[in-house]
DNA sequence: AGCACGCCGACT
DNA sequence: GTCGGCGTGCTC
């Protein structure tokens, strides 16, 4: 006896939805629903997305939906919509969109049941927490645990309440009654990390993090007005690309947007996103300052991969049911599920963070101004170097441009940019020190006199590149890559870069036996290691993703620097972000140059947007900032613009380059990579597959080049080619791929291949 | 993607 | 004689 059948997309390459039968004594289905049903030998979680009378599958293959998550209501129909389009544009199946989707924890029906039920917690209250400590006999053991579970978090679960004590309840029951703890039942959803804040047993926790907002409103500027204005007048889908300076005030641009958003529409949701998690915190804490008064604090959550399963899981359904008005997060959070999304915003949406780089290669950014398109609804894209993309966009008149040009900080302007001629100084015979040129360290000095912070940036971690043996030319390479390895000073080894390879520095050549091999190039460490002899006294502090390994040291690193116990700040891109640095006055740009030469034509976008990002970290708060970048060709084009704050105008050079050489926005990429045992295998395969593409009608239209070896030819021994096609029409492109896919699954010789629409690298 | 089945080389 | 290598094929 079943109900009906229904059509359930699973996590699983192919993109065919599969039928099951739907249990009668089951809830009626609808789609949108999460089941749990038999496939293969193992269980799985799917979505269902048809609900039917009727199945073509032969009935002694149809199985039943073995359970189903009835409390979480279903998704709606728009993100299934979502979700489609996703899987259509970046030529993936439906499953293998939705279901990563979702947060992990709904994904194990073994922890529905407690996700979705009434979360029952007692909360430490301040008179508890005083009195508590005293109160307790120093023989009672299970007590005082249970007293310093509440003091340790402020809130307790009632299930682990049972588990430290087996008389709990009661217990806890008569602290509720002395008016030291207070019960809550709480609906499922709620976001634990937002109700916290209301408390004020944690409001010290509260403040720890907003260290860097301010609590007064700042006023705006007539730009930032007219902006704000804009943003809220608009009706319908809207596109506005708010292109502003660094430090010109753009978030209150979007804090002030989002205000009169939420105002308006008691019940509106919004979602915006940052390029990574470093960046989430300072958010949260000027989002949570900002609308203290205006939201209930577990109306604003932050969605992205740093979060504990748990958290990320009710922090999600907080989305999902409504109750979150402002969802905060990294890419993945354009996937959330938004049912009243009335605005969504990308800071930063020049960065290349939000392209997937595995599994659905998807770009967060365009998937944002999508579902502004598919709500008619208005998406704000903020950047001081927007992408070539949306920049086109701009200029054809699509998108809205809203310009800041000037810093909103009073008497705040924009660093002024030096460029060192390192061929110059050498000619000169100038002294440099390790790399650091005399005019740097001259400056980091002043710097350091003053009182003032300098940062110094390079994009390259470790302590050197390469290790070689000047005598017979031997270089440390790693045995499973088609690479390098770099030397690890502090960690005393030699490591790969692309696959994590390790081993101990060798003492002398193994090839030659010669004991005089030698660290060429720097990286961070080096430099670091430097500037403590170059500038004597200053407190060095070094931020990249070897001295931010663990686990929420980063904020702790640049909490640091905001403090001002640090004099000088050396790191990769990571330092380049976001940051509101108070008392940086100087950046200085170490070995930028190898990125202008580069074969991947977006390269130049790339290093153009990170050093604009990084000159701006100087002089935020009103003291003279200056960027010294020290280059072998100070007279590239793209030192100039630079050199003259002048994005519009590298911009529309750029354009022009990208016109004349057919390359994107102008036309549409999708790549082909291909992993074999060996180059040819993977050669082979993408010759084969170009060989099919001829015969698909719609690649008329459709560009196809050689198949290349990637620059990392061999990763992790396995080798590696990629086959690029383009076209000047989406739609040719989109019917090709969808065409050629097929084709693809039946050619053997190869382990792995891929499809990427819209690829960065290049 | 998992997870089976199946058909050939080096070991208790 | 088996343990196990990864090629091939299937999952409603």
């Amino acid at each position: 006896m079943t109900a009906g059948f229904v059509r359930v997309a699973l996590d699983h390459p192919l993109s065919a939805l599969y039928d099951y039968r739907y249990p009668a004594s089951a809830p009626a289905p609808t789609p949108g629903m999460l089941v749990r049903v038999p496939f293969g030998r193992r269980d799985v979680v799917g979505l269902v997305c048809e609900v039917s009378t009727n199945s073509d599958v032969a009935a002694d293959k149809l199985r039943d939906v073995s359970a189903v998550c009835a409390a979480c209501p279903p998704l709606s129909a728009q993100w299934l919509l979502l979700a489609a389009f996703a899987a259509e544009y970046y030529q993936r199946g439906l499953g293998e969109v939705a279901l990563p989707a979702l947060p992990q924890a709904l994904r194990d029906p073994s922890r529905w049941d407690r996700l979705l039920a009434p979360e029952e917690r007692y909360r430490l209250l301040p008179a508890g927490r005083a009195a508590l400590p005293e109160a307790l006999p120093a023989r009672a053991q299970a007590l005082r645990r249970l007293a310093q579970a509440l003091a340790e978090t402020g809130v307790l679960d009632l299930a682990d309440a049972k588990a430290l004590h087996p008389k709990a309840v009661p217990a806890l029951e008569s602290w509720r009654e002395a008016g030291w703890v207070d019960y809550e039942r709480v609906e499922f959803g709620a976001a634990p990390g937002a109700t916290k804040a209301s408390n004020e047993a944690n409001s010290e926790a509260n403040n720890e993090t907003s260290d860097v907002d301010v609590v007064q409103v700042p006023t705006l500027s007539d730009e930032q007005t007219a902006a704000v204005e804009s943003i809220v007048a608009a009706h319908g889908f809207a596109p506005f690309l708010l292109y502003g300076v660094t430090g010109s005030g753009k978030t209150e641009v979007y804090l002030r947007a989002l205000a009169a958003l939420l105002e308006r529409e008691p019940d509106a949701q919004a979602l915006v996103l940052v390029p990574e998690i470093n960046l989430t915190p300072q958010f949260e804490a000027a989002f949570r300052t900002r609308f203290a008064a205006t939201l209930a604090a577990d109306a604003i959550v932050t969605l992205h991969s740093g979060l504990a399963e748990g958290e990320r899981a009710r922090n999600w359904l907080a989305a999902h049911v409504g109750r979150a008005r402002i969802v905060l997060g990294t890419r993945l959070a354009v996937l959330a599920s938004l049912p009243r999304l009335a605005m969504l915003v990308v800071d930063e949406e020049h960065d290349p963070a939000y392209k997937q780089q595995e599994g659905l290669r998807y770009s967060a950014r365009d998937l944002a101004v999508w579902r502004a398109k598919q709500l008619d609804v208005p998406v704000v894209l903020g950047s001081a170097t927007p992408s070539l993309e949306s920049w086109w966009q701009a200029e054809q008149g699509r998108y809205t441009r809203l310009t800041l040009s000037r810093r909103a900080v009073a008497d705040a302007v924009l660093p002024a940019i030096r460029l060192i001629d390192l061929e110059e100084e050498r000619r000169r015979g100038r002294a440099s020190f390790e790399g650091l040129s005399g005019p740097l360290v001259a400056a980091m000095k002043a710097r350091l006199e003053r009182g003032e912070q300098s940062l110094v940036f390079l994009n390259r971690r470790g302590y050197a590149p390469v290790l070689s043996c000047d005598a017979c030319g031997w270089v440390a390479g790693c045995p499973r890559c088609s690479a390098y390895v770099v030397l690890h000073k502090p960690e005393r080894a030699l490591r790969c870069h692309h696959c994590g390879w390790e081993s101990r520095i060798p003492r002398s050549c193994p090839d030659c036996g010669n004991v005089d091999i030698a660290p060429m190039g720097r990286g961070t460490q080096r430099i670091e290691e430097a500037l403590a002899s170059a500038v004597p006294g200053a407190r060095v502090l070094r931020i990249d993703a070897d001295s931010t390994r663990r686990k929420g040291s980063a904020q702790a690193l640049f909490s640091d620097v905001h403090a001002g116990d640090i004099d000088i700040l050396v790191g990769t891109q990571m330092i380049a972000k976001g940051h509101d640095f108070q008392r940086v006055s100087l950046v200085g740009v170490l070995n930028a140059d190898n990125a202008l030469f580069s074969h991947d034509f977006r390269a130049s976008e790339r290093l153009f947007a990170q050093l604009m990002q990084v000159s701006g970290r100087a002089g935020r708060s009103g003291l003279p900032g200056e960027v010294m970048v020290q280059t072998r060709y100070p007279r590239h084009a793209l030192y100039h613009a630079l050199a003259r704050h002048d994005y519009v105008g590298f911009a529309n050079a750029q354009l022009a380059e990208r016109r004349d050489a057919h390359l994107p926005p102008f036309v549409y990429q999708a790549l082909l990579r291909a992993e074999g045992r060996t180059l040819e295998a993977a050669l082979a395969f993408l010759g084969e597959a170009a060989q099919a593409l001829a015969a698909i009608p719609a690649a008329e239209r459709v560009t196809v080049y050689d198949a290349v070896p990637l620059t990392i030819v061999k990763v992790m021994n396995v080798h590696r080619a990629q086959l690029l096609v383009e076209s000047q029409s989406r739609a040719a492109l989109q019917a090709t791929l969808r065409a050629w896919q097929p084709m693809l699954r039946t050619l053997r010789g190869v382990l792995r291949w891929n499809l990427e629409v819209d690829p960065l690298d290049i």
